[in-house]
DNA sequence: TACCAATAGTTAGTGTGACAAATATATAAA
DNA sequence: TTTATATATTTGTCACACTAACTATTGGTA
């Protein structure tokens, strides 16, 4: 094995992931979602946890400052959600889902589910168990100083 | 294996292929590369092909067309790529490296190649050819009418 | 009390990705 | 030859990623 080869892995890891994404989100949009695949994301972890600050549910989502603020702008916006001020600390916001943010995610679930299995056609439980493991092995090795999940 | 852990492939992969870039991009920062981890990909395809047209670089990268032209802007700006007009098709154009262009991709590459070799600490030339199924396979899976490599 | 470092969140700038539509040119069909 | 269709590239718009800089607030410390 040459490093020539080994430094494919990156085109295909970047190939994969947006075809993925880009796939997920044609099914949102001819099922009228109303949400792109990042705030679905975003509106899942909302409604796992009660109430979270932004901070908070950047670590979960594993998205930087800037991008949350623009993604929970768009769910405000659309209704879905709501920045209510923290009692103790006025930086900082606690966010929830609003009524139609909950309903949002229990009649979207079951359908991106069932979107997220395409994908595992011809594949086996083994090679998800290995696939995982080696998504995190990477992650952990690039991931400097700190250990994530 | 529930449907529920099924989902977490994706947002695996999309966490892993941008920490890939991230890690990339930082490194190519700090060594002042003047280039992004996309236009790197991008100048390394020319390199390996005399002259492409956009179309045929843009199914090289797999990246659409109005991302590459965009792409291509930039690199032809900072003097690493020259537009050529197609002697029989005006509306197309050959694209080629310029001699910065040359150079560059050569004192590049080696120390790309070494960037690319930190994700695959504590994995194996096993678990190397697994993850390239794999991926592949997700994509094809997704990938609707054709056969992409 | 006054200062100062750390924290929460926002704004701005650049690059990329997906999609739709527009422009120009080429090629095939009538 | 005229018309229709296909191809190559560009433009516009929205969303997301990352960096840097900025505001406001908090909490510790001199």
């Amino acid at each position: 094995m040459t490093q020539e080869q080994y430094s494919k892995y990156s085109f295909l890891l970047d190939r994969t992931a947006r075809k993925v994404k880009q796939y997920a989100q044609q099914q949102f949009k001819s099922g009228d979602f109303d949400v792109t695949v990042d705030q679905w994301l975003v509106l899942k972890n909302l409604s796992e946890n009660d109430v979270l600050s932004q901070t908070e549910l950047a670590n979960l989502v594993f998205k930087d400052h800037p991008t949350l603020t623009r993604i929970i702008d768009l769910l405000c916006k659309k209704g879905y959600v709501e920045r209510m001020p923290h009692p103790q600390d006025r930086r900082s916001f606690q966010l929830h889902l609003t009524e139609t943010g909950v309903s949002k995610v229990t009649s979207l679930r079951p359908e991106i589910l069932h979107i997220r299995e395409k994908a595992w056609e011809n594949l086996s439980t083994h090679d998800f168990e290995e696939f995982k493991r080696i998504l995190n092995t990477i992650y952990q090795n690039l991931n400097g100083e700190s250990f994530d999940q």
